[in-house]
DNA sequence: GCCTGCCGACTGAACGCTCGCTCATACACC
DNA sequence: GGTGTATGAGCGAGCGTTCAGTCGGCAGGC
């Protein structure tokens, strides 16, 4: 978990302990404790003695970096929410100087996610469980990693490497190509019965491509 | 509710009383009242009083007709599977005697995942915390839904109605289309800030559709 | 019609246990 | 000695689950 370079929310969390720097030390080592236990138990059925444990400190301690097991719950996935709009930035960043840029950003996001498959997982499975404060905060991460792809695929019809497309066509574009990434951790107990994740990159970008070839004056709703 | 007309694995549940008719009557109600508080508050934090209390039952009466609180999110899951999986057949059916099939599946089955917006988050966060044996039965359920698609996709390949695609490629369009109507429900609270569910609807179709224009003899994976 | 005995669905107080959280105490450093 | 951090036994609320007991209804004997 490097959650560096990127802005997360955990400074919003309180603590008992004064010095800033041994608080984000402890911290990372309990969100590194509680990701490993959470992915592996879900987070209801992991005890905070547990992650106190497994971070290889005392219950008491854990409560002088954490308010509730709620909060710790919160840091976890703004940790993952930030590996990953790091890594979804450093993606978009090598693929722009690519050759096929689209392709390019399809396939490091999607090896991006592929690293990231048991967070994805997590994400999906506890976001709820969060108190609803915490909750609209994780959603903006997502709102701002979605709004990555929307600049970039903007981007690029300006540039004219797209056709011009209409803003919400594009925008869905955007949220596609995101939950396919999803998609691969979410499905992967059933897709990686039948694709390699090289497979199922080169398939998903063939028919991104495709569509926009085929994008012509195709009144859409109709025939098939 | 009205999980008639499909199979369903409620049966592998053990109960303590003998009436059959009875048994089916209960659980109906139980079912109804657990899927309203999971929706609501979540599994882990729904009490068996509280289920027992919204279903007209005392608690003792709960456990006559169910072995543990797992065992009632198994029922649970296991009908809203048999709805979805009954909602996609009479899509399927509906849809292959329209004109535009694909793009009448595709409609039908959105409109489908958007009644079932609750159930499917639902799932989705949720299967994690059934007993192993209980998640692949679930997960059996998924394998099926998505095969109706398989075979309604080839299909319409060999009926001409789609050019005909190697079978990788039909059964990845099948997988999106799935996870797309599921998309529809997991990110609503983002989408629907952009789309109504019939300009979800067309956008997404028109995408498909278009794929299938622009696909050719495109080497896939490279160019953009 | 009435009594009796049995069945089986139903009830809810009570049990045992888990788990989030606290706080009195100890320790380390200045 | 004062300040700040670490410890872990202990607390108690809340939970899933059980079980001794209740009660309506039905069959059969008279």
């Amino acid at each position: 978990m490097a959650s560096n370079s990127v802005q997360t929310a955990a400074h919003k969390v309180p603590t008992q302990v004064k010095d800033h720097k041994l608080v984000q030390l402890r911290r990372r080592q309990i969100v590194d404790a509680a990701v490993g236990l959470f992915v592996q138990k879900g987070f209801h059925r992991t005890t905070t003695r547990e992650i106190a444990k497994a971070a290889n400190l005392s219950i008491g301690s854990l409560y002088e970096y954490v308010t509730s097991k709620e909060d710790l719950l919160f840091l976890v996935c703004d940790a993952i929410h930030g590996e990953m709009e790091a890594g979804v930035t450093q993606a978009l960043a090598r693929a722009h100087t690519a050759a096929g840029v689209l392709a390019e950003m399809i396939r490091e996001y999607f090896l991006v996610c592929d690293c990231m498959t048991d967070h994805i997982v997590l994400i999906y499975q506890e976001t709820q469980s969060l108190p609803r404060k915490w909750r609209t905060e994780v959603l903006k991460t997502e709102v701002r990693v979605t709004g990555r792809f929307f600049e970039a695929l903007h981007r690029l019809c300006d540039e004219g490497v797209l056709p011009p497309l209409e803003k919400p066509a594009v925008d869905l574009m955007a949220h596609n190509i995101v939950v396919w990434g999803h998609m691969w951790a979410l499905r992967r107990w059933f897709l990686a019965r039948q694709y390699s994740i090289d497979q199922y990159i080169s398939l998903q970008t063939a028919l991104i491509l495709n569509s926009f070839n085929g994008a012509s004056s195709s009144a859409p709703g109709s025939q098939a």
